[in-house]
DNA sequence: CTAGGGTTAG
């Protein structure tokens, strides 16, 4: 019995608990309550597989009150709530007396919503005199609320022990009561270590880190847990550096790092995503022979999809088998959206178990940040339809940017709706994002509005506004807000300036842009790009050709773009040549260069030389990118490709094609070989061939919206140049208002003119 | 036997 005695002190591992459980059945011991329980309790402890632990309850003939708490224990804390009540109730079945002291404090830390009946029940059966039943009782109530009735129990009680101080003052901190978890703890009789951690950690999860750095700091003992707190202070609120230097002075001041030390320093050592650093952890975990638990391992796992090694992230995830949560199945689901792979991420999405919000969240960005817009939608819809589930702040910011990627304002506004249903809190990068949706779908107005109601911005809500204000061609305003922002206090970075160099380019304000662009102090190659893109608008193109000259760093592909394109807007043949050899060695592969192109040579009748680009194209292999264009009608995308013959109204809208078509004719318009009636030609056989998706765009909405409303199109590429006059042309016939959304810009047409400046 | 620390999503 003795050395049986001394090998269970020993069990730090399952190997040494399969030791233990071998050697009980050598001994004959496995059917001794004693020894289960301790069995039990180790496989609580260790985080044993449900099926070995089941393995070892199950062996046992009678087990008794002792027995049935370290199952109950086990069962809570791997959160299986209906197991816990099924357990209780065969308990009851078998005639074992609940011992108040055991049970019940595993019960009610489970029972949640349930916690009156529970609190009723416990009080009825006269445990409410234990102390340690009383405490479970408020901490419960701490924990899940009222916190008001946590705070009753804990004013009446009479006698207060340390534990009831410190659940009291978690519990503040919980609900986010600073103010009275501080008044708690500056009135309390005195402090142990769990008090103060529970500042620091409080204050951690705030966000605000020096308070917390000086509870930590004046704490007069510090454990493990102490450092763990501020360490995952440090991480969580995304100073991985401070978390890994608090960590060396964790290992100067001698103490020993336990697993959840280390799975805080796995994750902030992950978002280096350094396949070095990761192998060099893993060394030192293996030297250390530190014991890897599920936690450490979803780290792990984590830190080696970070780094693009998704076949070791996998292996850990087979690996972990019954040791998997949510928590791995949700990392390994967002290593492959990461990586953009997302049927894979799909496919576990759908094996998943029990899918929690962030699993929601993980795929929904995934396909939002992976250019599938109206996926993430559809997937977001799938969402609100399950009842026990709601969206947060997360899923609320990729919605909205999917939203705003598809321009789609009905579907932004009803997603808007649920925010408000669900009294969703928005955080500064929630409103961003919101600003994001308007200005992307639109409506510049209401952008403007959410940010005139933010209580404070950062600088991310300034350059999302000023794009917002750039896309729709308000140049002064766009100036105007930098100076606000700079009054407020906010430097502009990199992203403002090209914010409104792009605004200043599309309103064509040659003076205000130099200024500006003369303000950067050492201009990035995407402002140089902005500013050529300026100077080339307004028709300024050898001044523009000085200025790639006169540049200290290498130009890149945006800034010979900006060149080629200004080169069409002006018919400047020999600069677009010049612009287009250097993106031919740059980009090769980029069909729109050859495009813009072969348009300036049409556009000076240049015929043989189009046919060159074209052959040239051929040669090299270069595919034209096909072009969306998509309308949001009740709720839904409806989306067009060149040549559309997929779409339901299909026949209708080649029916409405011709009509207008003839209509122009009987209206003047002429048919030529550079606009208005030509679509992609035979010749691009091996291309999409058919009308461009923005006509057939513009047609579905005609047929289907109200007369005289606005119609709202949204293309992924450039509005071809054909393509514009035509719709000038149509919301002249048709007496409509034609909004297109560009891939950087909106099109107002109105009455046969267009907002813009650059289209012939 | 009660109270403090952990991994995932924007």
């Amino acid at each position: 019995m003795s050395h049986l005695g001394s090998i269970a002190c020993k069990v730090t591992n399952l190997k040494h608990l399969t030791q233990l459980h071998a050697n009980l059945i050598q001994n004959s011991l496995h059917h001794h309550n004693y020894w289960v329980a301790l069995l039990l309790t180790h496989c609580t402890r260790l985080h044993a597989p449900l099926a070995y632990t089941h393995l070892i309850f199950n062996s046992l003939p009678c087990p008794d009150g002792y027995v049935f708490t370290s199952m109950l224990r086990y069962y809570s804390q791997l959160g299986a709530h209906s197991e816990v009540v099924s357990l209780f109730k065969q308990m009851q079945y078998c005639g074992i007396r609940p011992a108040g002291t055991f049970v019940y404090p595993v019960l009610i830390k489970l029972a949640g919503e349930a916690c009156i009946v529970f609190h009723a029940q416990v009080v009825k059966l006269g445990h409410f005199q234990d102390r340690y039943v009383r405490n479970a009782i408020m901490d419960m109530y701490a924990k899940y609320g009222p916190v008001k009735f946590a705070r009753k129990l804990f004013d009446e009680m009479p006698e207060r022990t340390l534990a009831d101080w410190n659940s009291m003052i978690s519990g503040y901190w919980k609900w986010g009561d600073e103010v009275e978890a501080r008044r708690l703890f500056d009135v309390m009789p005195e402090w142990n270590i769990v008090t103060w951690t529970s500042m620091v950690t409080g204050y951690a999860k705030k966000g605000d880190l020096e308070s917390a750095r000086r509870y930590f700091d004046e704490m007069p003992e510090k454990s493990v847990v102490s450092w763990n707190a501020m360490l995952s202070g440090y991480a969580q609120n995304g100073f991985a550096e401070k978390a890994l230097r608090l960590f060396d002075d964790m290992i100067t001041a001698g103490v020993q790092p336990n697993e959840t030390t280390w799975v805080t320093v796995i994750s902030s050592l992950s978002l280096h995503g350094d396949p070095c650093l990761a192998d060099s952890l893993v060394r030192t975990l293996d030297q250390k022979k530190i014991h890897l638990n599920c936690f450490v391992k979803t780290a792990l796992l984590d830190m080696y999809a970070k780094c693009g090694n998704l076949e070791t992230a996998h292996r850990i995830f087979d690996e972990l088998g019954v040791y998997r949560n949510s928590i791995t199945w949700n990392a390994m689901i967002s290593a492959y959206t990461r990586v953009g792979d997302l049927t894979s991420a799909r496919e576990l999405f759908d094996k998943m178990p029990e899918k929690n919000v962030v699993s929601w969240n993980s795929l929904i960005a995934g396909y939002a940040q992976n250019g599938q817009s109206a996926m993430a939608i559809e997937l977001f819809k799938d969402m609100t339809a399950t009842k026990d589930l709601k969206p947060d702040e997360v899923t609320m910011v990729s919605v909205f940017s999917a939203c705003g990627h598809l321009g789609a304002l009905k579907l932004g506004n009803w997603v808007v709706n649920i925010l408000n249903e669900n009294h969703i809190k928005l955080s500064i990068s929630g409103y961003n994002s919101l600003i994001f949706m308007y200005s992307r779908c639109g409506s510049v107005e209401d952008a403007n509005r959410v940010f005139q109601e933010m209580e404070t911005r950062d600088v991310v809500s300034y350059n999302t506004l000023i794009a917002g204000f750039a896309t729709h061609g308000h140049g002064m305003k766009a100036i105007e807000l930098m100076s606000k922002m700079k009054g407020e206090g906010i430097e502009p970075d990199r992203v403002t300036f090209i914010g409104v160099l792009t605004a200043c380019s599309h309103a064509g304000l040659l003076e205000e842009g130099w200024k500006v662009f003369k303000s950067i102090q050492a201009p990035a190659v995407d402002h140089y790009a902005c500013m050529i893109d300026l100077l080339g608008r307004v028709g300024e193109l050898d001044e523009a050709r000085k200025l790639i000259e006169s540049m200290p760093i290498k130009p890149h592909a945006g800034v010979y773009g900006s060149l080629l394109n200004a080169s069409r807007i002006h018919k400047r043949v020999e600069l677009g040549e010049l612009a287009a050899s250097k993106l031919f060695e740059l980009e090769p592969y980029n069909s729109g260069n050859y495009i813009l192109l072969s348009n300036i040579y049409a556009s000076a009748g240049r015929w043989e030389d189009v046919e060159r680009v074209r052959g040239k194209m051929r040669k090299v292999g270069v595919k034209k990118t096909t072009g969306w264009s998509w309308v949001e009608y009740k709720g839904e995308i409806h989306k067009f490709i060149v040549g559309d013959r997929m779409h339901k109204r299909s026949d209708d809208i080649y029916r409405l094609l011709s009509e207008l078509g003839r209509k122009m004719r009987r209206n003047g318009y002429m048919a030529d070989k550079s606009c208005v009636l030509r679509d992609v030609e035979e010749e691009e056989k091996e291309e999409m061939v058919g009308t461009h998706s923005e006509k057939l765009a513009i047609c579905f909405a005609l047929l289907v919206s109200e007369v005289g409303a606005v119609i709202r199109v949204v293309k992924n590429l450039r509005v071809c140049w054909d393509c514009h006059t035509a719709i000038k042309i149509i919301s002249n016939l048709e007496g409509r208002e034609i909004i297109v959304r560009d891939n950087n810009r909106f099109h107002h047409f109105s009455n046969g003119l267009c907002s813009c400046k650059d289209y012939w």
